[in-house]
DNA sequence: TTGCATTAGATGCGGGTGCATGTATTGTTC
DNA sequence: GAACAATACATGCACCCGCATCTAATGCAA
């Protein structure tokens, strides 16, 4: 339990703290920003706010200025929702698109050297 | 891999976010200065700055204004080191020692939520 | 001893986060 | 349909973090 969370602490700090290095270094992308990309490539179509605020581990307020980088780096873009005009789509751009793919290589990296003394423990 | 990354993601974010809750509502406590604590507790002697550096995944720097703040509530003291005297020993104090064994059965009962449905994977 | 690289720890700074709140829109109840 | 609660997203704010840098002390070499 403790044990649990000590590798859990140990594994993030180390993780966090290189793919931000890797990722913002070699691809001007926080490991936020990825993961945001990452989700969207991952669905592949327009998603609300509120369906990727479930899949990533961000608070609403910290996604949505997420959203706000990316798309002032034209990575995605923010679009009116019909259905309810509260509502906000994004749409990955095709920049984001390639931006993502560059980036992929570098974050499994990054995960294969981190958990590379870690077995298999989650599917 | 990725999916470890991810299980590694989820864990902590919802265990730090409920601890940051607990432990500051309850006890006055960020996670990190409990967890200066808890290391201080389990050496039970007066520690370097780098000895707890090594122990808790903070930077130097982050470590350093941790120490600054329990030092600023009373919870640990600062003192120089005579062998060296760039050095700084941390000891805990009796009312740091009273803080920390109110908040352990906290942190105990957030871990044990959070990882209730993980079977015992890392020793 | 003097001079210089190294180390311990503190601090200025920029950036990201969560919480509380604000604004706009939707649903609901009378 | 008017008033009000609820929802979606944005934003002000305070806080914490890591990086780069600063200061002071140490070690080592000439």
């Amino acid at each position: 339990m403790v044990g649990t969370w000590h590798y859990v602490l140990a594994k993030h700090a180390k993780a966090m703290c290189m793919l931000e290095r890797e990722l913002g270094d070699k691809h001007g992308l926080g490991p936020s920003e990825f993961e945001v990309l990452d989700q969207m490539v991952h669905h592949d179509r327009k998603l609300r706010i509120q369906e990727l605020c479930d899949e990533v581990h961000l608070s609403q307020s910290a996604l949505s200025r997420v959203v706000a980088r990316l798309e002032k780096a034209a990575l995605v873009s923010r679009g009116a929702c019909d259905s309810d005009r509260r509502g906000v789509f994004v749409c990955i751009t095709e920049e984001g698109r390639a931006r993502h793919a560059a980036a992929l290589p570098t974050q499994r990296a990054v995960l294969a050297e981190i958990f590379d003394d870690t077995p298999v423990l989650i599917a």
